[in-house]
DNA sequence: TTGTTTTCTTGAAGTAGTTCAAGTTTTTTG
DNA sequence: CAAAAAACTTGAACTACTTCAAGAAAACAA
């Protein structure tokens, strides 16, 4: 019965905390406090999260949707760096942590939900749960081991085989992004993306 | 008087606490305690701390000397992924924390001088300490931030470009290695390198 | 000091990608 | 539902790099 009760109540349960969960025990009081110091941000399709030159104040966990980091680059044309889907935080680090001005942009690629926290909420959520910063640190470093992979691949895969790697990890997410922004996510050009699935290569 | 000490005595102290401590507050008995967590382990000029396949068991904090993550890719040639130098961890974290087998190498470029901690003893000193957490979380943060604009600048600027970067930004860094690893760092060839600082491009 | 290994250089030929420009298809919006 | 906007496709011309092969210079070890 209790049992049953507890299901049920981890089912009504924020994604966060299922996430945190994960990673490190989080009793119902400290779920409480973690979800007090969050708050729900949507935004639209193409609408930005963060602009370049602004200072990046929040962190962002994604409960439903995508989003990605980009770049404009010298040319003006937008490449993608990283996609965040549910259960992702994104954000910009450095700026972020030493609040200095973005080199990127964060857009909403489908309508976005997060949980939301600014710079000076992070720290006092820290401060009141230590613990917290063992979850954070596994994030990182996570995120961290993904990047490292991620040159990997740029260095040693042909643009054909990122695309066909890609495919084979993650075939449903590539349906849930323009191919433009995976060619750049990928290193190479839309129209080089649109040889390489027509099998013109 | 007191205070005398007290300089004479940072200046003796390991580094790696001098760097703890650039980030969290650290005293002497928990100076004490982080550094019996770690040994003192030297490595000769390319000898490798890490090979392909076997599972990560540490991770280093370098004192002195260089060394770097690289592959070796399918036609055999090794391609640096990242340097470290004095104050740098490294280690590959995906490997160490899910005890999985590597996809890399790390190996001593001059002689170094290294702390390492193997994981066990790792989590047994977080658990003593639970501050250090925040540590390797700014750690991590820095590192993920640094992989992103290093990402930034693969996609767009030119080989050229990325050279004349590097050589602004790290004009002493780039004494140290040798030219080919500087190359594959920077994703290209040895003999464009080579190009390149003839100005024959 | 000499021989050996490692690193760097050079030019010629090749290629995996880009760029451009225009047209087509799909999706979104009022 | 029509109109507009966004995303995708195609081929032709181009280029920033790579690869190969061979030699020169520098660093290292005996």
């Amino acid at each position: 019965m209790g049992f049953l009760f507890y299901i049920v109540y981890i089912c009504l349960m924020d994604e966060i905390i299922k996430h945190i969960q994960k990673f490190i025990p989080l009793n119902n009081d400290e779920a409480e406090i973690v979800l007090s110091y969050f708050k729900t941000e949507t935004f639209k399709k193409k609408q930005l999260l963060l602009q370049e030159n602004q200072t990046c104040n929040k962190q962002y966990f994604i409960v439903k949707g995508c989003a990605r980091f980009y770049i404009n680059n010298t040319k003006g044309i937008e490449q993608t760096l990283q996609f965040g889907i549910e259960n992702w935080w994104i954000t910009d680090y450095l700026s972020f942590q030493n609040q200095t001005p973005s080199q990127f942009y964060i857009q909403a690629i489908e309508k976005l939900e997060t949980l939301s926290i600014d710079r000076t909420s992070f720290e006092e959520l820290l401060e009141r749960l230590p613990k917290l910063e063992k979850y954070f640190r596994f994030v990182m470093q996570k995120s961290f081991g993904a990047s490292q992979v991620r040159i990997k691949y740029l260095f040693t895969m042909s643009a054909e085989e990122r695309f066909h790697h890609m495919n084979n990890m993650f075939p449903e997410f590539i349906q849930r992004v323009p191919q433009y922004m995976l060619a750049s996510y990928l290193d190479f050009s839309a129209e080089f993306m649109s040889k390489i699935r027509a099998g013109k290569v």
